[in-house]
Formats: structure tokens, C-alpha cells, sequence
DNA sequence: TCGATTCACTTGCAAAACACAAGTAAAAAT
DNA sequence: ATTTTTACTTGTGTTTTGCAAGTGAATCGA
């Protein structure tokens, strides 16, 4: 239950701001799954990729939570489930990780990608933007 | 020397891939020095920001270097100093660099940027592109 | 209805990364 | 010739991470 983070506030530079927020390597995959891969769960987290721990999951989702890139909702299904979802300031990374994401494809060309991402990494910024926020619109009429 | 590092190739996602090289605390800030603030030596980047611990900077241009990402080479004016630069592959993370900076700078408007760069949290990317490579550009017709 | 399972976390501990201070060797300045 | 500068390295303690094993409440299945 630590808060306290060994680099924030380091210094006046807003790169350096921003990444004291999202600068480690799990926080970004997190806001990944709730862009990008409809997990929406703690477990579908879990199992997701290669694995994060349990317990780093738990402190970066509340992380998160306290800086409101994310918030939660109880499950409609399940007392004990929890929907977890980007509010707009979480959705504002969308450019950074759209950037992030094509730049790492173009370094590995062996990367995977499910197809209905793959314009991610060929078509126009705007276009894939607009997409993204409408699948997190229609998912928020749903569950919110 | 340790080169090992613990989430390499974690993923087959482009993001995780991205994050293996650039997703800590220091590198994307090395690499800013090196785009936007004209540190091209050791001992400028030491004494930049925040302070960055010198076997840390010494480790990160390390595995800069493996994995090209920048190069170096002799100062003209003296031979145990090094000037560091940006190769193509570490320039063409320059958009995702300013989409982190352009958002840190939204969320914590208190942050404080150079007048020259000022543009860059506000003009178009294209334009901001164009310059920033152009003066990477001439520092290389004047050191390489 | 009642034990088994699932879920969202905690806890404990070892390993890795990091920060800080001090040291080093070669080059350069005095 | 001596001191200072530079680009690192080394040592040590602290913090963060990874992994395995809980935990307690909710839900399932018989």
C-alpha cells in the first residue's frame, strides 16, 4: 500500500511529469488492456500477456484509480467482480500509446497485433482515434 | 555491466516490445537531452534535471549504445571526453517523446519548457518535427 | 444447504534495480 | 610536477519487483 513514489515530482519538465505517472513497465500495459483489449477485469489482467504479479496489479490499478486515469464499477454479474474503465484523463494517453506502439512494431517486425488493430499501425492517427474512443463510448453506454 | 534485463522480449505486443527499451525512468529522459536540450556529453547530463545517479547514466548509454539507438565520439577539443548522439533509430522516437511531453505538460500545467520548445506543446507535429530534426542535423554536420 | 471454488486482493520473502558516496585512471590544466 | 577534470566503476544500503502462498467474502454445485 505504498503511495509513495521514489520519482514524483522530480522535476518541472513535463516529460519527466509524465512519466512519473506512466514511466514503469506495467502501468501503460494496463491502460493497454482497457484501450485496446476489452479487459475490463482484474483476473482478465492477470492473465493477460506474460503475467504480471498479483499483488503489482493490485497497486498499479490503485495507482491508477487515485490519479483517475482509471475508475471502477461493480460488476452487474458478480458482488465481488469489479469493471474497471479509462476516465478521460486515462483515455487522453491514447496518442502516447498509439505512438509507443507503432514505434515498437517497426523495431520488431516479428510483433503480433490482433487484426482488427492492424491499422493501428498503418492508417491515419485521427481515423484510429475516433475509433478507439467510439469502442470505449459503446462499452460505457453498456456497463456505466 | 549488468545487460541483462528482466523483461526482455516479454511480449509478442509492439507496446511491451517498446517498453523493454525505453519504459524507465531514465532512458526517454537521456534521449530528450539529446533530441531537444543540446547535452551531448556525460557530465551535462549529469548535471541536468534532477540528478541522475552516474553509474545509472552510465549503464543507460550502455545499453543505448547496444542497442543503437545513439552513438558517440571523441570530443574535438578533448580526448577523454565523448559527445553522444542521436542515431536515425533513437530520432525516430521523436513522436512518441512529444506526445508524452505534450501530455505531461496538459496534465501538470505548472511544468516549465524553453521558450524554443514552447511550440512543441502547441504548434502542429509536423512542423515540430521537421525543426527538431533540422538542428539534430546541423549539430551532426558540425561534430561528425 | 454446505463444502468447494472463484475472485480480488494481501503477505512474506528472495532477488533485482536503484541511490548515494567514494574511488580510479587517464587526460588536461596550472 | 601537481592539481583538477572527466568518464566512468565500486561498494553499500534502500526500494522495488517477482513469486508463492495465503485470506475472506461471494458464488457455485450437489
Amino acid at each position: 500500500m505504498s503511495t509513495k513514489n521514489q520519482h514524483q515530482d522530480r522535476s518541472p519538465c513535463p516529460l519527466a511529469s509524465a512519466l512519473d505517472i506512466v514511466g514503469d513497465h506495467w502501468t501503460l500495459l494496463i491502460i493497454r488492456d482497457l484501450m485496446f483489449m476489452g479487459r475490463h477485469e482484474y483476473k482478465e489482467m492477470l492473465e493477460a500477456w506474460e503475467g504480471i504479479s498479483s499483488n503489482i496489479l493490485s497497486n498499479r490499478l490503485e495507482k491508477l484509480t487515485s490519479s483517475q486515469m482509471i475508475d471502477s464499477v461493480p460488476h452487474p454479474e458478480s458482488k465481488r467482480r469489479k469493471l474497471y474503465y479509462l476516465t478521460e484523463k486515462g483515455k487522453s494517453l491514447l496518442p502516447v500509446i498509439a505512438e509507443l506502439t507503432i514505434w515498437g512494431f517497426a523495431q520488431k517486425k516479428s510483433n503480433k497485433v490482433p487484426p482488427h488493430l492492424k491499422e493501428l499501425l498503418t492508417g491515419s492517427r485521427t481515423k484510429l482515434t475516433k475509433k478507439v474512443l467510439n469502442s470505449l463510448t459503446k462499452w460505457e453506454k453498456t456497463y456505466l
